[in-house]
DNA sequence: TCTGGGGTCCTAGGACCC
DNA sequence: TCTGGGGTCCTAGGACCC
């Protein structure tokens, strides 16, 4: 600390890593209004899609459906900004979204269409700064700190060349898709992700460690990723509103309210000290499918409806482990009740496997361990413990394994 | 007729081994 | 008739994120 005035507070040196997220605004929502500009400026939603709306009970086919038509289990994907002022927001479910917002228009989603633009965004990015962190279809994190000009002063500012690479990104996104994004640019992952959000949509916010006591303090503590509903409502306990009352909490409380590592995680992100990498590269850790059903099925009286679903999910897991090049040995199942509880069940195989049958017949192993009295919302399969490759042993001469018995019977319960 | 689907990471107890 | 300590694996649940 300077005990002398400081006439430039901005003119400290520039951090040691730059770091920007980019977030797609209204991504989903986005990438439809490409295809239907007329509905721009109006409430639209993304979202249902297991059952498409039939034309209204008036008997009056309109261009679009609309939110009050629709009947079903699902909920808003992504909200176009007309329609968040409406007070409807993703996660919501479509039937509350249709009573806040009755004449909004209701798309069904359309994956193909994301990923595609997902691509593109991405693809434009990396020809500016190639260090990209993959998080999900609508948004990334990019190391600036190597990109050429990140650190150039432009006219007396010093973060002028940074601001600037952030335009370039920003004019490059939008050349390749149409769409715009809001970036964020700070010395580390979190304060990037806050700060993309700051000036949404189209927006473009760079922010230094100075910067935190007037920009990120005020805001609520559930805005910092990975503070979440439980958590926000403990904080809320404790007296704790802002990330700036969060900042002011002595580390001890912390610790002795939410446990060492959690505790101490807090301590620093109230303080804005990330010092996580952006990683290019992840292995899978698991692959899943599960499915919610159209009504609540009853285990036994619904057998013969729930077993072919069961039976396709496990197809369809089998299917997604053969196209991206994996085999698992961690198999488990999922279920969820209808007064929303969710059990799990896994079992670890004694060899790894992407075949649908052997998939099948372990994951009903696990579901014959649970509890099957309460009727079903959804079920699900998964499977754990990846391993890159086919299933064939390793250094094992062709037809080898086939001497191999395939499986263990499963212990005896 | 509230509340999707696909993930990650963490915790905690028990088994089992040395 | 008292009772180690560390390490790993397995299983179930839960918080959180996009």
């Amino acid at each position: 600390m300077s005990s002398a005035p400081d006439p430039a507070p901005r003119c400290e040196r520039l951090p040691e890593r730059l770091i920007a997220h980019l977030d797609m605004d209204a991504f989903y929502a986005s990438v439809e209004l490409l295809r239907h500009p007329e509905l721009k400026g109006l409430p639209v939603v993304i979202g249902g899609g297991r059952r498409p709306s039939g034309p209204s009970p008036d008997g009056v086919q309109r261009a679009h459906a609309r939110l009050r038509d629709y009947a079903g289990r699902g909920v808003i994907t992504t909200a176009t900004y007309p329609a968040r002022a409406l007070g409807v927001h993703s996660g919501m479910g479509l039937m509350k979204a249709a009573a806040l917002a009755p004449d909004a228009i209701l798309l069904p989603v359309d994956f193909d269409e994301y990923r595609r633009h997902s691509r593109l965004f991405k693809a434009a990015v990396a020809e500016i700064a190639p260090v990209i962190e993959d998080r999900g279809i609508d948004e990334i994190y990019i190391d600036l700190t190597d990109v050429p000009g990140a650190r150039d002063a432009v006219d007396d500012d010093p973060l002028g060349g940074v601001r600037l690479i952030g335009q370039r990104l920003k004019q490059a996104v939008l050349q390749a898709t149409g769409l715009s994004c809001s970036v964020g640019i700070t010395p580390n992952k979190l304060l990037s992700k806050l700060s993309s959000d700051l000036d949404k949509p189209d927006g473009l916010t760079v922010l230094m460690p100075h910067d935190i006591p007037h920009r990120l303090w005020p805001l609520p503590a559930s805005r910092i990723n990975g503070i979440g509903p439980k958590a926000s409502a403990r904080l809320v306990e404790l007296g704790i509103h802002t990330i700036g009352e969060l900042a002011a909490t002595p580390l001890a409380t912390l610790l002795e309210a939410f446990g060492r590592s959690y505790g101490q995680w807090l301590h620093d992100a109230a303080h804005g000290r990330d010092d996580r990498a952006v990683v290019t590269w992840r292995e899978p850790k698991s692959i899943s499918r599960e499915t919610t059903f159209e009504r609540d099925l009853h285990p036994r009286d619904d057998r013969a409806t729930l077993g072919p679903i069961f039976t396709r999910l496990c197809e369809q897991l089998a299917a997604d482990l053969q196209r991206k090049g994996y085999v698992g040995r961690g198999i488990g199942v999922k279920l969820r009740y209808d007064d929303f509880r969710i059990v799990t069940r896994s079992l670890t195989l004694p060899q790894a496997t992407r075949d649908a049958a052997v998939i099948r017949l372990w994951a009903g192993r696990c579901l014959k361990t649970v509890p099957l009295e309460r009727r079903l919302r959804l079920i699900g399969v998964k499977m754990a413990s990846l391993v890159a490759g086919d299933g064939s042993p390793p250094d094992t001469p062709a037809g080898a394994s086939e001497s191999l018995p395939l499986f263990d019977d499963p212990p005896a319960p």
